[in-house]
DNA sequence: GTGCCTTCTTTCTAAAAGAGAGTAACCCGC
DNA sequence: GCGGGTTACTCTCTTTTAGAAAGAAGGCAC
């Protein structure tokens, strides 16, 4: 440590972190689903496998890149199955791996969480930007 | 339903994706906490209350901007409070509310999670990587 | 042939993240 | 009073990423 300045800290943490996302190989993985769509595939593949059009149906707002993404990264890291029907229109079917179901249970606690305290977030929400309002006409009167 | 092309249900599913999110009010923190930043922050405060500076060193690679804009989100949320001592250099805690806590908790054990299985994550890698290593040649094959 | 199906892929644009300098408020030494 | 140092942001600019839309492979029906 010694003396430096806050700027020379800062350098010095951005040269670490490349060393930290190798050393530190969980944090990568945690990285990649805490993503918004990971979590909505998984939790949408929870309900038994399905096709990539019913994936798209089933997610609200999904572009078919990003789910095609999605999908391609999770099926990378073991969590989901992609079977090809050479059938008359290309069928594909995609489902969750064991790995995959115990992720899906762990993130249905979460989705539970957020349903269940959604209530008292709305709550501290309004009460927040009440707040903010507040302080925001302090700030004005204090001007004037 | 009825008889319509992909491209028409397409753009129907789309119509429908604002009224959606309003409705499905649990998807919209869901998202907000299925976030890298928000998880890390969570997790750094999960040791004790800490001060800015303090999580801009304990979270490694997280940019001011960055850090300024999670912490805001969460409190607004109700997730941690803000306390400011007017000192000679200002100081500003964050802390934890018992919201915040609870979904810890709850992260706490994805981030196990992540841990315990990572061996099994980065096999399912290295094999997905062969196969496509594979693929691309045979593809190449198929083409001279 | 044309049109249409699914499952992607590509291209282009708009939104978000990241990097870095700047700001406000305050105190201290000189 | 003035420069310098502190913390906690805030603003601006660049790069990265997400999203929207059109295209492509492969095949069947007409």
């Amino acid at each position: 440590m010694a003396t430096s300045t806050a700027a020379e800290r800062r350098a010095e943490e951005r040269r670490a972190y490349d060393a930290f996302l190798s050393e530190c190989a969980s944090h990568n993985l945690l990285d990649q689903i805490s993503n918004k769509w990971v979590t909505l595939v998984i939790s949408a593949l929870g309900e038994g496998p399905k096709r990539y059009s019913d994936l798209a149906r089933a997610i609200p707002g999904v572009s078919q890149k990003m789910l095609t993404q999605t999908l391609r990264i999770i099926e990378r890291d073991g969590l989901v199955t992609r079977t090809v029907t050479a059938a008359v229109p290309v069928r594909v079917d995609y489902a969750l791996t064991d790995l995959g179901d115990s992720l899906r249970a762990l993130l249905g606690k979460v989705k539970c969480w957020a349903e269940e305290h959604m209530d008292f977030v709305y709550l501290a929400r309004e009460a927040y930007d009440a707040r903010e309002e507040q302080t925001a006409v302090a700030a004005l009167n204090r001007k004037s």
